[in-house]
Parts: C-alpha cells; structure tokens; sequence
DNA sequence: CTGAAAGCGCTTACAG
DNA sequence: CTGAAAGCGCTTACAG
C-alpha cells in the first residue's frame, strides 16, 4: 500500500501532513516528537502511525531555527590526519546516534583563529562543540566559544578552564605507571620522547616519566628528554639522537605510538634488534602499534569512549543546566604488554 | 569602539540589525549575501560595512529552511578508520571552504540501510552527498538518494549510475600499469591479492592484472589470486598462502598497501628480503606505505582533490542545472616507485 | 535597482 | 491534556 503512495512520497511530509493525517494539531505532534508529558496515550498512538504511514521525520533545519537545540555538534580539529581524529569521529557518531544529533566537522588549521570561530558560530548553530588537542588548548578559541555561551568538552586537555568539560585520561599517571614498568624491568637509563608542546598531555606524560625516576631515585638527565613532536619523522630523528648518546639508554619510551614506530624505524636502521638490543613503548595505542614488529607496548587511550561520553554530557547540558560543563571525566586508560620492551638482560 | 558594544553583542546579529544599521530593507542584505546582481555599489558598501561592524554571518539553518540550498554536504563512509576517509575529510572540507559550506559526517555501516538513508535526507536537507566505497556502490542507498532527488557525487565508483556524478581514477589502467611495471622488471609469476568483492575497484584492479599479462603473453594461473579483502591481516594470510607456493612468484601486486603492508609482515616472517627475495608493490600511496621498510612501490590516488572536486560539482548542480551530475571526472594517478620492487635477479 | 509580504517547518509562550 | 498564534532568520515570488 505505500507502493501506491509512492509517486506523492516525493515530496517529503511535514509536521502538518502528519498532523492532518492524525487529527491533531501541529502542537501535538511536536509534543509527541519532544517527548513532552501531558500526551493521551491514544492521542499519542495515533501521532505514531501517521509518522510511520507518512514516514515522516522532523527537519533538523527548522527544529534548530526555532528551539533551543540544533541537533547538530561541532568537532573542532586543527588537522584530520591520523588515527586519533577517527576514533574521536567513531565515538562521537556513535553519541550522536543516541542523541539524534549529527556530526559537523570543521577545521582550525591556524593557531588563535578567533574570528573563524567566531563566524563558525554566527553561521551554525551548534548545541555543543568537541574539540580535540591542540585546539582544545587554544585560548583564543577557548574564548570565543565562551562568549558565544557554546557548552564544549575538551578532549584529552592540560589546562582546566572554567564552565568546560574535560574527557581524558590521567597522562601524569599513565606515564608514570609506564615508566615504573621499564624500572621494574631493570632499566635505569631510558630516554624519553617528547611530544608537541602545544598538546597538554605532552606535558602530563613528560611529568609522569620525570617524577617515576625520581621516585625510584634515578637520575633525570636531560641528554635524554628529546623533542619528536608527536610525528613519525620526529621520533625517527629522536631516536637517532638517543642512539648516538654514550652509553646510550635501554630502553626509550615514546610519549605516542606515531614516534615510537618512527623510532623503531630508526633502530632498525642502526641494525639493531627490539627488544634485545633496546626496549621501546610507546602511549596511545595506536592501530599500527600491534601490526608493527614486534608489537609495541603502549597505553590504551579509550578515545571513543571519551568522545561518545562527551557527546551525551553536551546533551545533557542543553536539557538540563550548564554546571554539568564543570564536569571532569576521567576514563581508564590501560597498559598493553606487548613485546617491544624485554628485561634489560646485562 | 567595538569594545563598548561587547557586552551588547553576546546575542548574534541577525539580518534585520545588518538592514538596519545600513538603512536598507532586509531583501538588500540578502541580495548582497547571496551575490545577486542589481545592488548599488554605493548600497553594497553600506552593507558590508554594517556587516563588518556587528560581525554579521547568517545562519545557515535558516537559509537552509527557506532556500534552496542548504549549504551543508553530507559524507556518507560505511567506516571511519582509515587514512582513505581521512584524506576525503580533508578535501571535502577545502571544497566547503570555498563553497562557503559544512560538513555533516555520516556512518551507514549496514549493508543496504535504504531506511537510514531515507531518514537521514527527511532530517536533514543536504546540498549534496558524496559516497566512498563501498557505500557508493549499495544500490539501497543510491536508490534512497535518487528518490530524494539529492546531487550525489561517488567516489572512486565502479559501475556508473545514471545522474549520479564519479570522481575517481582509471583503476583499470593503473593496475594494469603496475603490473606491466612488474613485467618490465623481469616478473613473470606475479601473485595478485584481490580487494573486497563489495569495492568497485576490486574488480577493475584485478582486471588490469589479467590483462596486462595476457597482453604480455604470460599464463594467468588462478592459484596466484588470492583474497584478501583489502585489510592488513587480509594481505597477511594472503602473502602467506602466496609464499607457500611451489614455486613461489617472485613478486606480488598487492591491490591495496594496507595488504601489502600485512604482505610485508608476513615475507618478514619467513626470513625473505623485500625487494631480494621477492618484489612487493601496493596500490593507494597510504601514509605508511612511505614508511614502511623498504617504502613501498605503489599507485598514487589524488584522494583529496577527488573530493575537493566533487564538491565543487555539487556546488555547480544547486547553483546550475541537474545535467553536470552526468560527468565523470577521472583525475590522473601516478606510480610511485621506491624500494620495494627489484628487477628479477636470477 | 529596491522593498513589503509571505512562508520554509518547526518550537515557544500562552490559552484553554 | 490540547490547540491557535507568533516567530526563529532567512529566501522566494512579486511589486514597484
């Protein structure tokens, strides 16, 4: 029977089609359609089988011009490559499923694009934004969506700042914790890869691989903190640093699974064998890090998690109030075993 | 004196501040937003310097409710891991850059969901979609949007549908490009591994491989294709069947480097030497594929301006007539060659 | 070249 | 528990 219909279904119903068809008014079927009480559950029945018949579903455009939700969340990045971004988009989907919202991507490649943001916001209105590392930290945009009154979670942040949620894991910890398993693995010499210093949590993990030395009364040495950005090439050059130092470290741990892989690229350059000659970890878990060879030892970040978490806080705070944005969320995060760090064998 | 009016300036100007503040109606704003002619110079400066001053930027909802376009483009992925998606993301949004327009990410990951595509375009009116595979070759889905009369570009398609845009490269040619690569280089027993049957450019890959050696004269034996569903374990087991051949060939054509990269763990594995023992070349230019030991001979896909372009097609067919959604654009694809092929030796 | 009116498809605020 | 009216911020179709 709706075979029939076809040819009429061509134009899409609205809010009075499916008012008509029931015998209500317009009001009613919105009451239906915002899960508002004070609904007769025949007059409600008889909503449902005129939106099934007419297969009818609400405009987002129009229900977001009006009220007060838009239906649609942001996802501010600075960049889209990589496994992290996905994972997030992954988690996010799967928030907006639940809420009935969708996805907006937009990308702030500049560094304190303020006016961007700002235009961002004047153009579509978004229920609540998500904004990833190392947007997440840039004050400028951090402002311009406070003015804007835009409930945001930050993603994996250093700094808190006031009336915005935070999803993360503890990095500080995490590091910690992964240092702590290279000590008890009887390394004492372990360099440490830096990531970039615009992303908070390179901070974090910097202070958990400092502070696990200390208190296991090693010695920092500076020699062996080197800078690789986050990137491949930069744990490959990182590593090559380490490397070239006399007595060179045990074992190094990378403070992301992209560097650690750039950094067994290097070692395996200079002929040696993980872990063997030298143990390496990495952080994050990334998808390569249980295809490389051997498989890397890391932190498993739960990055969907995260994100799917922040997408139903921002639905609750448009429903409800807004000290929810006070909110901090701290996810498990998990140390993999794997095969890439071995006891230190002399 | 923008200062002063900051605490003002929290709610968002609409259009009715722009005309006022310019002393013209509303429809003079509009027209100069929407670049139509008939504006007086001296008219249009009065309003963009009104614009300017209140920092105005219309809403895209209410365009979008009222307009005909609705400035946002949708991206429909069956999944979201992957740099594949990752460089779509990213020329689909420098195509929105230009067009002024957003981007709405969608996951369809059931197989044939006519239902969720259906939803979807009754919720939100989208200027145009563009599909990756294997989405853009379910028939469920292509049927749902042409119902919808919705402009759809598909990228890297296999078999045409009629007003449907392609963006894509000669998948045919290239595979067969690489294998006559191969062939030069002294290869007569050439392992291929396939790509999921639901990818259009499975098929075409894998014709190119046939015909290039039954242009060159050699044998095509069906023990040396093998499945590998485009994934790295995929590529994995199949080298491994490959290698336990007797004899063995002395290269394989990978049809994508995710497989190639899992071919290349699994030559590791036995003790061969890429490209010594035997020669190994992908097809993608994956970001790994680069950093793989040795980098891997491949095809490059300009992935990004695939999706850049589409999305100035679509911005043709609102702005347009429906007929440019007849084109096929084929872009021009390049072969890499790096490290990991080697003339025969013996 | 410019403007006043109507309307897109909903929700809000108000009545009953 | 239900509905009639107004309005969100624009664009369309029509007048001038």
């Amino acid at each position: 029977m709706s075979e029939v219909k076809r040819h009429k279904t061509h134009k899409k119903a609205n809010i009075s089609d499916v008012a008509k068809k029931a015998g209500v008014s317009i009001k009613t079927v919105s009451r239906f359609l915002n899960q508002e009480k004070y609904i007769r559950e025949e007059t409600k029945e008889k909503v449902i089988s005129a939106i099934k018949a007419l297969n009818y579903s609400p405009n987002v455009q129009a229900r977001g011009l009006r009220g007060e939700r838009s239906y649609m969340i942001g996802l501010f990045v600075d960049d889209l490559s990589g496994d992290y971004i996905s994972k997030v988009q992954r988690g996010i989907l799967s928030g907006c499923e639940k809420e009935g919202s969708h996805l907006v991507v937009e990308v702030l490649s500049e560094r304190g694009s303020a006016a961007k943001v700002r235009d961002l916001l004047s153009c579509v209105r978004f229920d609540g934004v998500v904004l990833t590392p190392p947007v997440c930290d840039d004050m400028a945009v951090l402002n311009a969506l406070r003015d804007a009154a835009i409930p945001v979670v930050r993603l994996g942040a250093g700094i808190p700042v006031p009336d915005m949620a935070l999803a993360e894991i503890d990095d500080y910890q995490a590091a910690r914790d992964m240092t702590d398993y290279l000590i008890s693995l009887g390394h004492h010499s372990i360099g440490f890869i830096k990531g970039d210093p615009s992303h908070g949590s390179a901070h974090e993990r910097e202070r958990g691989y400092i502070h696990a030395l200390q208190a296991a009364g090693i010695a920092v040495k500076s020699e062996l903190i080197v800078q690789g950005m986050f990137c491949h090439s930069g744990g490959r050059e990182a590593a090559a640093t380490l490397l070239a130092l006399d007595p060179r470290p045990t074992a190094i741990f990378s403070s992301n699974d992209e560097m650690a892989i750039g950094a067994m690229a290097s070692i395996d350059a200079q002929g040696m064998k993980i872990p063997d000659d030298i143990s390496i970890v990495g952080f994050d878990d990334h998808v390569m890090s249980q295809i490389v060879l051997p498989p890397l030892t890391t932190i498993h970040q739960p990055i969907e998690q995260m994100a799917t978490e922040a997408v139903s806080l921002l639905g609750k705070v448009t429903k409800q109030d807004k000290s929810m944005l006070q909110t901090r969320i701290f996810l498990e995060y998990d140390l993999k075993v794997r095969k890439s760090a071995a006891p230190l064998s002399c």
